[in-house]
DNA sequence: TTGCTCCTCACGTCACGTGAGGTGGC
DNA sequence: TTGCTCCTCACGTCACGTGAGGTGGC
């Protein structure tokens, strides 16, 4: 008593789209309840509405439909039990990475969104600044005339082993204002801004200065600050950090580059 | 000074396949600093592991490929900060995609191993449960001769509107005792068992009773359960819900299908 | 007859993965 | 010479989406 439904009728009724259904059909995971034998036609009934289910819930469940498909001949509750703990762990990895995707486009936009509100900030001033995660990479060692660009390749392979993901936006970390001055092309760690991290940048007041340019280049800023420090009577005791607020991801040319140097006071 | 490495050198340092290096050279994302000119060997060099870097970390966030290497052309903060809030948008439908999956898988093996335990339960029995969130379809009303079976398409039409999801698993519901004793085939609702939902099958002691077959036979059960009830002076004046403990997903044959009739007191 | 639906077949999508077959470097 | 690496080209993957070209039903 149950009424023959065109491939069309269903698809509406059920929502699944018509070519899905007929690839469905070709390899096996769902075939319609009858087949004309004259126009070769695909007819469906209201009860397959149910199988049709299974088939759309494992399938979001992003089970392969070919391990659909070979669910069909023998299944049985420990064996389905298995497969949904796999299911669950693949599910579970997707989830965390999703998650440490969105960090790290909400890292992304904090840093531009913060490079658009800086663009009236004058070249040096002293700043407030909120406590912020960081990641510390492992302590830089310099040879002879290398600079930070050398040590990529030992980041690189350190953050495998502590588990750094480098598509976090990367800064560098001075131990203090003379270092930075000293030698501005090598900070003493590189750092990752990471709100899983387990340093921090601490809250307070920070001398914050502004440059554009590519990696490393900081122009007469170190000076500038220097000079403002002076003439402002500061004394900067605190670690410096270096971040990139423009960088390769949103500007094309490394003039356009936008570092931002905090030293904490 | 920056050394060329060989495409497995830098795979290697980079951690990326050098099918992919290959890949992303012909598509244009991102291109070896050199290639030779007698024998087309690409050539790398430290530095471009930033621009790397910065390739993965869009390639990660799912940003397509050609997307990227359309940026590679212009690229300013406002335009990047579209493109992310685009992306996030992206990422917030597959993050809760991804959670309500887990969610169905999760109510799935509740299910299943329910069913595990239940096995050497007696037929008919007075059982605890627990409070458990469904939720509740809309009033199914049958013409002459209609059974569940014929409501299910309009299920699906207001499971749509409701923003019920049929691939948690659904269950039937009836006002009492007498109305399931009366008409087993045709339950007042259809529930899902979605952890989200608003409804509830409230905590408390239920006559519950199992068995095998299709959806929607019952054979003795209801009788069963009746009997039971005088036997044991049990007045069910609740309302009766059932789930399928083993349905399609788990078993192939119909005749092993496990129902779980619930009836509150 | 017209307009709609159905069919099959083939090719495209996306980001690679996997050989096949050939060359280059030490 | 041997073993390794590099190259290009072509085809496969997965779950469809999109026509092309032809037929069937009312």
């Amino acid at each position: 008593m149950d009424i023959h439904m065109t491939i069309k009728e269903f698809s509406k009724l059920s929502g699944v789209d018509s070519t899905t259904l007929r690839y469905w059909d070709e390899i096996g995971v769902f075939s319609p309840a009858h087949r004309s034998e004259e126009n070769n036609y695909r007819y469906y009934t209201k009860k397959q509405l149910i199988t049709l289910y299974f088939v759309t819930a494992l399938s979001e469940l992003k089970f392969p439909l070919k391990t659909i498909a070979a669910l069909d001949n023998d299944r049985n509750p420990e064996e389905f039990l298995r497969l949904i703990s796999a299911q669950e762990q693949l599910l579970n990895n997707e989830l965390s990475r999703l998650r440490m995707c969105y960090a790290i486009i909400h890292a992304r936009r904090e840093l531009i969104n913060h490079g658009q509100a800086v663009q009236n900030y004058p070249r040096v001033s002293v700043r407030h600044m909120e406590d912020k995660p960081i990641l510390l990479g492992p302590r830089n060692i310099y040879k002879k005339g290398e600079n930070f660009m050398h040590l990529l390749p030992s980041l690189v392979k350190s953050a495998k082993d502590l588990r750094m993901n480098l598509s976090f936006p990367i800064g560098g970390y001075y131990d203090s204002f003379e270092d930075f001055l000293e030698h501005p092309q090598q900070p003493f760690h590189f750092f990752t801004i990471d709100p899983s991290g387990n340093n921090r940048r601490k809250k307070g007041d920070y001398l914050m200065g502004f440059n554009f340019g590519d990696y490393g280049e900081f122009d007469s800023l170190p000076e500038d600050m220097k000079t403002y420090a002076l003439e402002n009577s500061i004394v900067p005791k605190g670690a410096v950090y270096v971040t990139y607020l423009y960088d390769e991801l949103c500007v094309k040319n490394p003039e356009d580059y936008l570092a931002q140097v905090c030293v904490g006071l």
